[in-house]
DNA sequence: AAAAATTTTTAAGCTTACTTAAAAATAGTT
DNA sequence: AACTATTTTTAAGTAAGCTTAAAAATTTTT
């Protein structure tokens, strides 16, 4: 199965696991970086090879096949960010675009490799859970968006869901790391802003980034 | 550049290197397994980029420039090799075999990343020299084959010039590796076959295999 | 040096993964 | 409910990197 393939079925799974789920060929296609009707033939081709369910005009559904495949890249997407940020000095934000290419150029024996290496982690630097070698993901995730959160309360951030530079700049230089304590400070629930206290510093946060740090409430 | 580009002119570089240099499409195609059309057309359109220089019915030759691209994908194939083979229990066939698709979706700077990690080693665990980030090999090389080896002498393991899963099948299961010592027994000029001693145990090698097998006389 | 064998080149064609442009269907708005 | 905007689909076309088959050149053998 081709780099094409693969990146397909990731952004249908990836997609598919959002808020408002959006599988339509037009969504995958923006996430992809190609054109609708690129998105359509494609579509139409990994039905044929059982990877997907495609009805015209209806989003795109995998089928047991195709969220296999999508979660065995996944898992060596985050199996090489787990490597990559072990063994370098790397920002976020290049060790996700290392992973990127390296993730369909991997064979199931390295994944395995790596994995063992690491001492089969559960989860990759941003917090996102690594599937094991059947594709299972058994951890049961209860964290929330720091825009769920509830003043006065401290948490423990859990995940950075996000692929871009800006944010893991922002991210790297506040001290907005995966395991790292926040206290809710504020919520301002008209503007949808939150203050944050995080390493002595009292930082404030837009719904942009509210939305996808997620954290654990700390007991 | 493109993975196939990549290939072609490091396919080009390693024909150069060897005893008989042989470098027309038809060798190049072998080494690819492509068809000779295919070499052949690949050749002229790597010409148009300033890659090699192509002349009708005679040898590929690489431009500097196109030495540099070869150059810059052994060095990652090398690396690889010895990140792997340094974290990783896999063979050397192995090894290679994820080196081979690993080099081309490398970037300079996990490439350089992996060289700091790793001291900045001058050779992969093949005994194969690791060009620099400017694509220069600095090492000398004085190993010679077994096959040129004097009777009574001790020499080192230098280098293993194969990418044969047999052949590294073999060298595993008889000490055969890249630092050891090998006392030549015997040379058979004859059948050109050569006795050794390594481990305390006695191997017989013809000349497949004394060809590839590079020492390093001992003083 | 001529004939035979091999290699290289040319030509035509295929598949994959895209593109743009226009038609068809769906979704949103008044 | 009708009109508008957006999305999806269809259709036609492109570039990369191959293939096979046949023609042209080179190399080897006798």
């Amino acid at each position: 199965m081709s780099v094409a393939i693969e990146n397909f079925v990731k952004a249908i799974y990836k997609n598919g696991k959002r808020d408002h789920n959006d599988t339509k060929p037009g969504n995958i296609a923006k996430e992809l970086g190609i054109s609708n009707a690129a998105a359509t033939d494609m579509a139409k081709k990994l039905a044929t090879k059982n990877l997907l369910h495609y009805e015209k005009y209806q989003e795109l559904k995998l089928t047991n096949k195709g969220t296999k495949m999508a979660l065995n890249v996944v898992r060596k997407h985050r199996l090489w960010e787990a490597l990559l940020f072990k063994l370098f000095d790397m920002s976020l934000h290049d060790i996700h675009r290392e992973a990127e290419l390296l993730e369909h150029q991997t064979s199931d024996l390295l994944a395995n490799k790596i994995s063992e290496y690491l001492g089969n982690p559960k989860f990759d630097p941003h917090g996102d859970p690594i599937p094991n070698a059947s594709g299972e993901i058994t951890t049961i995730d209860t964290s929330i968006p720091l825009s769920n959160t509830e003043e006065g309360k401290t948490y423990t951030i859990s995940r950075l869901m996000s692929d871009d530079k800006e944010f893991f700049d922002f991210c790297a230089q506040n001290g907005l790391k995966y395991g790292n304590s926040v206290l809710i400070s504020k919520q301002f629930s008209k503007n949808k802003m939150t203050q944050i206290l995080i390493n002595n510093n009292t930082i404030l946060l837009n719904e942009d980034f509210t939305s996808i740090i997620y954290v654990n409430e700390q007991n």
